[in-house]
DNA sequence: TATCAGTTTAGAATGATTCTAATCTATTGA
DNA sequence: TCAATAGATTAGAATCATTCTAAACTGATA
């Protein structure tokens, strides 16, 4: 609990009841790839108590403080990633698999960006299939 | 506009006013990347007339169809590509900038997909910055 | 320990997309 | 040619993930 709650300090978050509940559920030691939806359900079945609203807040607030990544795989849902290195994805839709790729991949042939333009981030998604 | 019709009709598609109308903006020889309410408004701004469901109905029969891809890279809108031939992104979020990367990319150190699963797709979005 | 900026909250609002069910129309086969 | 009908179109309602609002609350600071 305490290295969670050094995570906060380190990005000037406040150590509120809900960020420490939504942190030490996400920062357990385990990656994990989380909907708003699933983690709100996920942490109001313990006693503890946390709205909606403030699961959106404070998967943003993460986000936006580089604590965890979004992806944005398939235009219905929001998937947040707590895997903060450089990785990839396997995805499947029909069961809604969602795996990490940790391999680091070598991409050759990529074209220079436009001009006035650097490359922030690649993101490769490979979609599976049965 | 033959070949358009021609393109209908070899995935059995009925040749309506609308779809002819979607068709032959999608099909001009350009590759495109459209959104659904892009679609509308433009098509809505000639005489023709279409309603915003059928835009919907319409591109996602051409989907099922492979007349025309989906591209999720943002989760807030679909995108639509009329290229359907194997290729990749550049995305610049602040100005929506969607480029094709058409350069066949080769990239290594893919580990084999979970058993059972097959590669269906490899999707490479390269986000841009400014 | 009082203050207050920053947080949390319930519920309303938003906005892209899908659904509904009534109407219309391209195709087909007699 | 044309009547029948399966499939297509439509306006507007519904849905659903997400964001907004503005009132109440609470950690952190002095």
């Amino acid at each position: 609990m305490e290295n969670i709650k050094e995570i906060l300090r380190s990005k000037s978050l406040k150590l509120t009841k809900q960020r420490l509940l939504v942190a030490s559920y996400l920062f357990d030691g385990r990656h994990k790839h989380v909907t708003a939806e699933d983690l709100f359900k996920k942490l109001n079945k313990s006693k503890s108590k946390i709205s909606l609203a403030t699961v959106y807040n404070t998967l943003h607030e993460f986000y936006k403080n580089k604590l965890i990544n979004k992806l944005a795989i398939n235009s219905e849902k929001i998937y947040f990633d707590t895997n903060m290195s450089n990785h990839h994805h396997f995805y499947n839709k029909e069961d809604e698999l969602l795996l990490d790729v940790s391999n680091n991949l070598i991409i050759k042939g990529l074209p220079n960006p436009p001009k006035g333009k650097k490359i922030e981030k690649i993101e490769v998604f490979v979609h599976l299939k049965k």
